[in-house]
DNA sequence: CGACGCGTGTCAGTTTTCTGACATGCACCA
DNA sequence: TGGTGCATGTCAGAAAACTGACACGCGTCG
């Protein structure tokens, strides 16, 4: 071990513990989901849709980090399902705004308390101030990342 | 907005943040990797072997966070293509060390320079001590999802 | 010794997500 | 006015990951 250049350290590299505590975090919300009939994708969707309702299937595809054929595929099971409408035509462009049925609220509701307590059991052990602290580590990451294409 | 106890707030959510991060990250070794043909678990899987030599399918798994399915078909198209060797039967129990072949190290050498690039990019701003912060934060974060499951 | 639990490698089928492609509608500008 | 660029919604096929299931080998313990 320890070649000099050669490795990335996987012990030591930031990137690998990122992906090791989001595959932790996706797994933990998954277990508690689950019970609920409930995927991440799925609920990230109806959460999105809580805070900031009439989002399209695009905008919604782009807030939980999957491709628009993704989140449709989901709208459409979800439309299915009861959780959201959409118009049936748009009344400008193409773009067509979801919203959450008074069932999809509900849902939403339990999903939601089961997702902040895993949150909050996330950031057990941690200062307010090193919470604040790692929000902006990762707000910098995103960001380098994102920049210099 | 600003419902009080409801919503999770994805703006101020740490574990919104996270996935952010790291899908920024994917996105970002993904176009790296893609010229070289190959894609992040494939170059994960590559990556755990030149570390550890002899990992299992199982701990290669583990350590791609990925199911031992998943990798044990990566693992067939990896020695089927020449970029990995297992021993046909098992010395003792069922498992199968692997190990990588030159053609396996070379192609690696290219891929983990890239992969190296984009974590150097990532990190482009925040100081020594932001980044060991950065680290033990995400440290504390994994330990207390896995703790009280 | 025999039974049990546990980890492993592997096969099979399903689900999820992605890439590719097309038509449509808006905004902009020559 | 017509053209160009861009974003959107959607369909279809392909790639990647997952869940379920089975057989096998090891260790432990009654």
């Amino acid at each position: 071990m320890s070649k000099e250049g050669a490795g990335v350290d996987l012990d030591k590299s930031l990137g690998y513990l990122l992906k090791e505590a989001s595959t932790a975090l996706r797994v933990a919300m998954e277990e508690v989901l689950r019970p609920l009939g409930m995927t991440v994708t799925h609920y990230s969707c109806l959460e999105l849709l809580a805070q900031r309702p009439g989002m399209s299937n695009s905008e919604l595809a782009r807030g939980a980090f999957v491709t628009r054929q993704s989140m449709n595929v989901l709208l459409q099971a979800l439309e299915r399902d009861g959780y959201v409408t959409r118009p049936a035509e748009a009344a400008v462009g193409k773009v067509l705004p979801a919203q959450l049925t008074p069932r999809g609220r509900q849902s939403l509701e339990e999903a939601s308390a089961a997702v902040r307590a895993v949150e909050v059991r996330m950031l057990a052990g941690m200062t307010e101030n090193e919470q604040e602290r790692a929000f902006r580590a990762l707000r910098s990451m995103v960001h380098s990342l994102r920049g210099p294409a």
